[in-house]
DNA sequence: TTTGTTTCGGGACGATCGTTCAGGTACTTT
DNA sequence: AAAGTACCTGAACGATCGTCCCGAAACAAA
């Protein structure tokens, strides 16, 4: 079994890894309305039959984009948690911290998570893809008290997207005792 | 000063309420993706041209439809919240049950609302529409504690967000437990 | 009735859309 | 070298899009 050694696919696949960006940014800026297949093609740099042909449809081209990054995220989630562990703290700082960033210098990326999200409410196909995340985080957190992790977890959504319609981010500073009472044992 | 005597304007006005439902149920059924001037009119029974003369464009027509939403949407937590004071309960149990509502039967209407919701982020006019119903229910609960209201929000918005990817919704019982925790004083 | 205002709606324009097709290129296999 | 496979891309098709124009109709004020 040979892996990658055929230098077509090795093109192709970076190409589909490009295009797949470059509809993150598209989404990023303009929105999944924004998203059409000369749009991409023009981001990416590459002619419009590119993408047809790498992406069946534009809806495949949509999946492709929401399960790359979910994947992104859950493996930035990852990180944090280690951060947050190897630091012995129990996280509130790091996570207010990190919902701040999401908010402010990462706002548009955000807003385009919640657009795929809700794409996959749609979509049946999506949801898988949109589920892992929460399932990464479900598989790695601890959960002593499933209840309150569900809490948690409900909670970071909702303050992600009340933060998304407020004219200016919230900072850490601001979150943080949202953040405290959400993790706060009982 | 006379109101509403104009035979023109009255039926322009009732039009335009019209114009706005069929925008709404578009939106619940094919998304804010599936909202064009062409389409909304056929859902309302108009011709097309009416819906560009009483909205001078798509956005107007949105920003129109997210208003009227919002309205709705708070009148009726108005009187969610009136029915479980003349109970006396702390309304969980309502809560909960609303919950389920939303994610269940008027599931279209719960992706409509935060299709919208998302779109006020893109959008800044929206924005004082789309955080209205967060003022209306903080307007009328009294909140003895600040931060615990606000993780109240936060965790109902993550909780329906979350409700829109399962397969299948959550009944009002799987989701009582997380919501007593939510709403639980400490 | 005449004049002015507001709503209505058929038709059309240019732009952009998703997608297809056919020919060409690059690479692997036989 | 020949055949086969995978990728690339310019051109084009039919459909749909937002929006505009302009005359007709309904209604109010004179």
């Amino acid at each position: 079994m040979k892996l990658q050694v055929d230098g077509r696919k090795a093109r192709g696949d970076k190409r589909r890894a490009e295009i797949i960006e470059a509809t993150l940014r598209v989404i990023e800026r303009d929105g999944v309305a924004g998203v059409t297949h000369r749009i991409v093609a023009a981001e990416a740099g590459v002619p419009t039959t590119s993408t047809t042909y790498h992406f069946s449809s534009l809806d495949d081209l949509l999946i492709a984009t929401l399960i790359s990054c979910a994947r992104d995220m859950a493996t930035e989630v990852y990180w944090m948690i280690d951060r947050a562990r190897s630091r012995g703290s129990r996280g509130a700082e790091e996570v207010a911290g990190l919902l701040s960033e999401a908010l402010g210098p990462r706002r548009g990326r955000t807003m385009a998570e919640y657009e795929l999200y809700l794409l996959a409410a749609r979509k049946p196909e999506l949801r898988p893809a949109a589920r892992r995340w929460l399932d990464v985080l479900t598989s790695m957190v601890r959960h002593d008290d499933e209840v309150a992790f569900r809490v948690f977890l409900a909670g970071i959504d909702g303050l992600l997207i009340q933060g998304l319609i407020d004219d200016e981010p919230p900072s850490a500073e601001e979150l943080r005792p949202v953040v405290d009472y959400l993790m706060k044992p009982r």
